[in-house]
DNA sequence: CCTATCAAGCTAATATGCATAGCCTAGCAG
DNA sequence: CTGCTAGGCTATGCATATTAGCTTGATAGG
């Protein structure tokens, strides 16, 4: 059935993931299977295997793309601010980010992976969280502390809100802000007593 | 194949909620397929249809079972308890629970769902927030507010601290004493401001 | 004690999705 | 021109959800 004259869909790795990531923005992670992306790559589902070795390595690479972007955001985020703006800035961002890709956010997995891409960025978006708390004057332990505390804010509002968890009527921005304010007052507060 | 002397297995839809809660706690979420709670429960999978409409009614019957749960937890956790005191006693119980039974609260989906059981205990919960907050001395609007700061702190480290996302090897606990101080802290002074 | 009904089980069959095996050829290296 | 290989394909097997339709245990009423 593979006669003369049909061309080849010249796809990668990079292009399968790609088209799985269009598919997670679209339809949710619930609709990434190999065979929508097949569908969507124009090749047939075994194809895919030439590309990726299974679903959950495409997984992990849908989410090693995911990662690397939501790390650029907060990069740029924090370029050039430092304390409190530091960490204003960097949820603010966060948080935008899950607004403006609900699905994308959803697909992380939260858990640490094998896949050595995927662990790495996650790496080194903790190494961005802890460079804004080091700005901010915190020092050892107290790092990792804060820093924890401010992933749990992050991550529990933004999945909260992205999940759609805040039914009532008050402005959620407002409600942000008054997390991030609380957060930062309990740094200011930490960076006095170590004082 | 149904030949005499074959007794009936009694299920009822209780009975298969609760192999499927089993399940769930020894395998995690993903194991809870209606293929092995089947198994457990003695009968062929086609039967289970007689109890439950399918597999995402029973998900939700499982989570309304584990939401139920977690409300009687907290709601003993405040009994008897105001202020600053009823908050701390409720992150505390909140993470408990997830550490205790980290499957079940993995099962939990944060959104609110069309099921009408499911929806009643997360308002319920909800409620027991709101009257902590009250206790605390905040109103209006300002406890709306601080209920979403509250869920996003508990639901947000809990999750991730079930996850394994916390790596590192300071003290949970240390860490999330600190975020419940940081939280009483925000609350005091926000209600410093409304007087 | 008989009998009709029905709930609760069953088998069979369909659909979707992941994955492997093995074939075929387009495109390129030499 | 020739042959190799990567990138397609079809065929197949397995797991799971779900529906259809049959069978029977248990029981309510006569």
């Amino acid at each position: 059935m593979n006669g003369p004259g049909v061309p080849r869909a010249g796809l990668s790795a990079a292009t399968v993931t790609s088209a799985a990531v269009e598919l997670v923005d679209e339809y949710g992670p619930a609709a990434l299977t190999l065979t929508a992306v097949a569908e969507r790559s124009g090749v047939s589902a075994p194809s895919l295997y030439k590309h990726v070795r299974n679903l959950a390595e495409l997984r992990d690479r849908v989410a090693a793309y995911i990662l690397a972007e939501l790390n650029n955001r907060l990069t740029n985020a924090v370029l050039g601010r430092a304390g409190p703006e530091a960490l204003r800035a960097i949820l603010l961002a966060y948080r935008q980010y899950v607004l403006d890709y609900p699905h994308r956010y959803a697909m992380l997995p939260q858990a640490p992976s094998d896949d050595p891409d995927l662990e790495a960025a996650g790496n080194r978006l903790i190494e961005v969280a802890i460079a804004v708390l080091r700005s901010y004057g915190l020092t050892g332990a107290d790092t990792i502390h804060a820093a924890r505390c401010m992933r749990a804010v992050a991550h529990g509002f933004a999945s909260l809100e992205s999940a759609g968890a805040f039914g009532l009527p008050e402005d959620l921005n407002d409600s942000y802000e008054r997390l991030i304010d609380i957060l930062a007052l309990g740094f200011a507060e930490t960076m006095e007593k170590s004082s």
